[in-house]
DNA sequence: TTTAATTTTATCGCTTGCGATATAAATTTT
DNA sequence: AAAATTTATATCGCAAGCGATAAAATTAAA
């Protein structure tokens, strides 16, 4: 057995599921306001600033087109966005929050609140949280 | 603008992405064996330990059965490890390795120091990444 | 100004990931 | 032993992700 092999040594296999046992916490929260965990990400893209072409949403998210127009589609049947031709460059898409899109983030608000509570009741974040963002900065950066 | 809902300070998108990235990095060394990413993972929980149910596989990888048996199919397809009913319980599915799956483990060995140079290139790892696995570990073991 | 190259979005096909549910075998209860 | 419960896999449906590719608009080059 290779050492370097084991499951037990990689670090991507801790990310894998961290990030997606921490996106399963989010799912119940999610799920009480109509939004999958992606859907999530491209609202808060939105909220931050609206009126963005697919592109910078794509970008922001260090996603692909071909993941995100699918995903804007589904968020614009759902009546969140809506999607149009740009008047300047006719080859964009600008994404728009609707009403119920911008109304949606008073119902977000307690969201990352109930998520830090799940996850430092164990004193998992207090101490150890800036140390861990910083690293998953320069590794995002690393790898980009 | 709610600071709780700005991207950037947000855990979940930092491992979410991390996870991304790094799994792209792993691509195209797979593709060279053949694997995709969840897949070497199911090779290497049975390099560790050959000859497993279904179910030891899947909570070993904290997946659900429903995601870890298409794969398996998958991969029996591939001719990379055979599946049959226990003897001794005849609920249970077992996973084995074939020849070509166990020989694929030296065509691996070389794989996780590709990456850890990959990563380790701008000094990730050097310094942060034990505190980095502890960190997630404590993390997954809050959320598991 | 044509032509070529680039940019922006979208389509297709396939693998994951997972909630909901079904099925069969084993275990526990009555 | 018969019935109810639990356990181990599997099936179905849907939303991501992403490689490959196409189509349309814009920009650069000839």
């Amino acid at each position: 057995m290779q050492e370097q092999l084991k499951l037990d040594n990689q670090l991507c296999f801790r990310l894998y599921t961290a990030s997606r046992l921490i996106t399963q916490a989010y799912h119940p929260l999610l799920r009480g306001i109509g939004l999958t965990y992606p859907q999530y990400l491209v609202m808060m893209v939105l909220w931050e600033q609206d009126a963005q072409p697919v592109n910078d949403i794509a970008k922001r998210l260090f996603l692909e087109t071909n993941t995100v127009t699918p995903l804007l589609k589904r968020m614009e049947g759902e009546g969140l966005v809506s999607r149009e031709r740009g008047s300047s460059d006719g080859r964009q898409v600008i994404v728009r929050l609707t009403e119920k899109g911008r109304e949606l983030e008073s119902k977000a608000a307690c969201i990352p609140f109930e998520i830090a509570g799940a996850v430092a009741c164990r004193g998992i974040t207090e101490k150890s949280a800036p140390a861990l963002l910083r690293t998953l900065d320069d590794l995002i950066s690393a790898l980009s």
